[in-house]
This record gives structure tokens, sequence and C-alpha cells, in this order.
RNA sequence: GGCGGCAUAGCCAAGUGGUAAGGCAGAGGUCUGCAAAACCUUUAUCCCCCAGUUCGAAUCUGGGUGCCGCCUCCA
């Protein structure tokens, strides 16, 4: 970090200002990213949000912070226990798959691995004591073998998700006598499980409430404070987790320790398709493997990081196919000196645009990680670059350099695919060659024919002609 | 119904009081045998509508219209 420290402002959704960030020890960050849920493939919703903070932790670091990242998977969950139930296998079992897959889609979009990436059914005693000490304080109390939390205990409830309790009280009253069950077990409608029994042959643990398993929102306030400390310096997740999951996150964890549980708490827009959200529940969504067989993974970030993280992104195949040209511009500028010997060297000039570029491109970062006027400073230097003639390639690789360093901040690795074929042009390539081979046949031009074939053998494709035509192979 | 957010060129998208970033697409040009790619130039008298505050507003205030999200699982 520079002498001087790096003034960050960021959107808090608690106070709904910008604010400057300042962390609460120092050069240390302390982040908490609200993780998957392993019951399914992610989409392109997902890969934003891991896009965007992964982007945050990966800018937070270059400016010279201390950075602890952490994210949790969800592991124990309704979802995973009903889907587990259907393909007929155990809740464990699936949850392995769809964590390998979400790690897999993780890393091929340059999403950086956190810190500490941990898994709810870790915590389980850990969890079990934070329900005892809530239960201690009277936050919350045993209901059958149920445990609650006690909203009407907790003065501040509802004020990240700007709910007033009266009214949320109304609404929940209504779902609740839906359910009679649960109205002879609540103290109020609007209270919410800490802990919920299960049958015997479920997933679950012993208790001193007995058999069961953990809410949902305890894993997060748990783990926050097993892994980071009980206040911590950022809590991030998608728009939707503002109400009730954070709130009820904020309700547990500040109730038990009387002092916040993050100073800025931070979320991301979600992706549309014709203006309604992708979601797994609506059935409109893509998957991040159906994207990567068609698009790069810079593509996608790119096509993520245009917008600013806070707005909504309306997705549709035409928008995102708009970003490959954009990013080959700035593909190809990076590589502009590739095999060349670097000549001349750079002048004042040239260092004066390189220290102008990294100015601006903080200055859009620190005002809330504006992403879209960062990748803006991008294109701007790729035109410089662009615009440096070959006897010039020392000044070109001073903003070259700085390019790919700034363009890695946001996770792009403008790696040069522009020759990369794919599996299908392969075999087409392979068809012309003997296309022309037959014609040379055909005209008796057999010296040509013969040339054709060695060729290909010598690069490892064998021809073999048969009465149907010719076909071939790899050796 | 309550709360929160958004409306900027053909499309995507920045911009929170000082006279409209950037990208895609389009147009013109350089280059080329012709192309393609690349590069250069160019493209909103105007920011959903109405009224107001101000010397000055896309940006602030009031009203309206449309859309989205949350209030229940959801990134």
């Amino acid at each position: 970090m520079n002498s001087e420290v790096e003034k960050i402002q960021v959107f808090n959704t608690l106070t709904g200002k910008k604010e400057d960030f300042v962390p609460v020890s120092g050069k240390t960050v302390k982040i908490y990213a609200c993780g998957p849920t392993v019951y399914d493939s992610s989409h392109l919703g997902h890969a934003r949000k891991e896009i965007v903070w992964d982007t945050v932790q990966r800018y937070l670091r270059f400016v010279g912070y201390d950075v602890v990242y952490v994210r949790n998977i969800t592991d124990v969950d309704d979802k995973i226990i009903n889907r587990a139930r259907e393909r007929g296998i155990g809740p464990d079992k699936l949850a392995r798959e769809y964590t390998f897959a979400f790690w897999e889609d993780m890393h091929a979009l340059n999403v950086q691995a956190p810190d500490f990436e941990p898994r709810a059914t870790e915590f389980i005693a850990q969890m079990i004591s934070f329900v005892e000490g809530l239960i201690k304080a009277g936050h919350a109390y045993q209901a059958g073998g149920d445990v609650y939390f006690d909203v009407g205990s907790f003065n501040d409830y509802g004020k990240l998700g700007k709910k007033n309790l009266d009214e949320l009280m109304v609404g929940a009253r209504e779902q609740v006598v839906a359910q009679e069950e649960l109205q002879k077990l609540k103290k109020n409608a609007v209270d919410f499980a800490l802990w919920k029994s299960a049958d015997k042959d479920e997933l679950g643990w012993q208790s001193p409430w007995g058999y069961g398993r953990p809410g949902w929102h305890l894993e997060c306030s748990t783990m926050v404070k097993h892994i980071l400390g009980e206040t911590i310096d950022i809590h991030s997740g998608g728009e939707d987790l503002v109400f009730p999951h954070h709130e009820n996150e904020i309700a547990q964890s500040e109730a038990l320790h009387k002092h916040p549980l993050a100073r800025y708490w931070l979320h991301n827009g979600f992706i549309q398709v014709s203006q309604e959200k992708m979601a797994k529940s609506l059935g409109n969504f893509k998957t991040i493997k159906d994207l990567l067989r068609e698009y790069e993974p810079d593509a996608i970030r790119l096509f993520v990081l245009q917008t600013h993280y806070r707005n909504p992104i309306d997705f549709s195949p035409e928008s995102l196919a708009a970003v490959k040209s954009g990013l080959q511009r700035l593909v190809r500028a990076a590589h502009l000196n590739d095999g060349l010997e670097l000549k001349g060297a750079a002048g004042k000039d040239i260092l004066a645009a390189a220290e102008k570029f990294k100015a601006e491109f903080r200055q859009a970062m620190n005002n809330d990680f504006n992403t879209a006027i960062a990748i803006s400073h991008l294109y701007q230097i790729a035109d410089q670059i662009s615009a440096l003639k070959d006897k010039e390639s020392a000044a070109r690789q001073v903003l070259i350099d700085v390019l790919l360093e700034h363009a890695a901040v946001l996770g792009l690795t403008l790696l040069d695919n522009r020759k990369n074929l794919k599996d299908e042009q392969k075999e087409k390539l392979v068809g012309i060659l003997l296309e022309m081979r037959q014609k040379a046949k055909a005209d008796k031009d057999f010296e040509r024919a013969d040339a054709i074939r060695k060729q290909l053998t010598d690069i490892g494709i064998a021809v073999m002609d048969t009465p149907q035509g010719a076909t071939w192979e790899t050796i």
C-alpha cells in the first residue's frame, strides 16, 4: 500500500449510503461471503456473485490490505435433503458432488479460492454452543425438540432489511396459522428456527434438545465467529439475502455478542432474463457449464463486471456475445509484443501515461468498486498500446505490463486464445485437406495427393483410403 | 399493501449540481489482388413524463408513468 491509505468508499446496505471504508484493525480486512448451497449446478447468477466478490477481495489485496476471505459451503439444508431423496442417494454424497462441480466452475471462471471455505457440517458443535448461549442470554427458547430465536427480545430486528416488526408479524402470522403445529410452538410468528428436530432416519445430529439439524441462518453466524471473530469488516452476498438471511444473522450474533456482526454489508444485484430474475425456481437459468462451452471465462467476467455490481443485468445471448469483440481488442493489445525483441526505451510521456492509468483505475475502483469505469480505462490503455509502433516495443511493454497487471485485478487473464481451435473445427480442417487430396487424385495429380498424405502423416494424422473414400485417425 | 431499487443513443452501460465515459453494432477512411483482421475518424443539443429549486440539473425537490427485487426457498 502507498504511504497514504487508499480511500475506498463502499455502499453499505445497513445505512443505505456510500461510506468511507475503514477496517476494524488497520490493514487487515475480514470478509465473509455467503457461499453456495450445494444441491444443484451453479448458474450465471451465482457466477456473478462469486465474480463480484472475488474482484473485491482481489482489489483490496492489490492496494495492500491483508485480506482474510471466507466463503462458506452450505451442505446441510432441506433442499439438499429433498434432492438427495429424489435421487436415492445420501445428502452428504449429493453435497460433495455439487461442491466439486462448484469448484470446477469457479476455477474455470478464474475465481480465486477463499482463504477459508468452511462447510456447515464441520461446525455443528459450535452451532450448538451458539444456541446454548442464546438460550442462556434469554434470546432463544426451546419448544419441543426445536429451538427458536425470540425476535421480540432483539430491539434492532429489521434494521438491515428496513422492516417494521409489527408489519412482519401480520404477514408471518397468516403463514403460521396455516401450519397449526408451528403456531403452538412459536411464541411469536416471526421467530425463526435455530435448531429443528429431525426423525432418526434423517440427516441430523444429537443435541441438548434431541436429534435434529441447525437452522439455515445459524451456520453463518457461527462460522463468522469461529473463523474471523465477533465483528468483521465486510459481509457480502446476493441482494436476496438481505432479508431474512442476513437480518437473522445480525439478530443472532448481535444478541449474543452485544456488538456489530459486520461494519459493512454489501450486496450484489441480480441477473435477469427478459426482465425477470434468473432463478432455479423459475427454471430460466443458464448454467455456468453451458456458458463456458460457448464463451471464454474472460468474456463472462467482462460481461459481469461491465455493469456496476449493485445494478441488475438483463441477460441475453446477444449481450454476452457483444463483449467478445471488445475483449479481442484488449487481448490483441496485450500480445502485440509477443515474439518481439524490446527496442527503444520508454520515455517520460509513456511513464506518465502509465501512472495516469494506474491512478484512474484506482479512482474508479475506490468508488464502490466501479468496475465499469475501470474497464473503460483498460480500453484506453489498450488504444495507447496499439498506437505505438513495433520499433517502440520497449515503451509498449511498459503499458502492456500495467494493462495485464490491472486486468488481473478484475480476474481477466487476457490469454491469447485467438488461434485455439475447437474440436469440430479440427475435424472439418482435416476434412478440407482430404477433399483437396481427393480433387488432386481425380485430376491424376498423384504427386500432390501423396504430398498431402505425407504431410498429414508427419504431423501425426494417418490417412487411409477405403472403397468408401478416405478416412483418418491420429497415430 | 409495506420496504428497497431502476428508467441515459439501435443495443449494453458509466455519470449524485457545471454543460453526456466506455463497449457492441452502424457509417467513412487506411491497409488488401479481393476479403478478413487490425488501426484511424465518426455516431445522444440531450438523459421516461410534468412541475419546481438554482446563474446552471441526467444529476436536487414534488407529482406521475413503466419495470424489477424483497416481505416465503432463492446469489
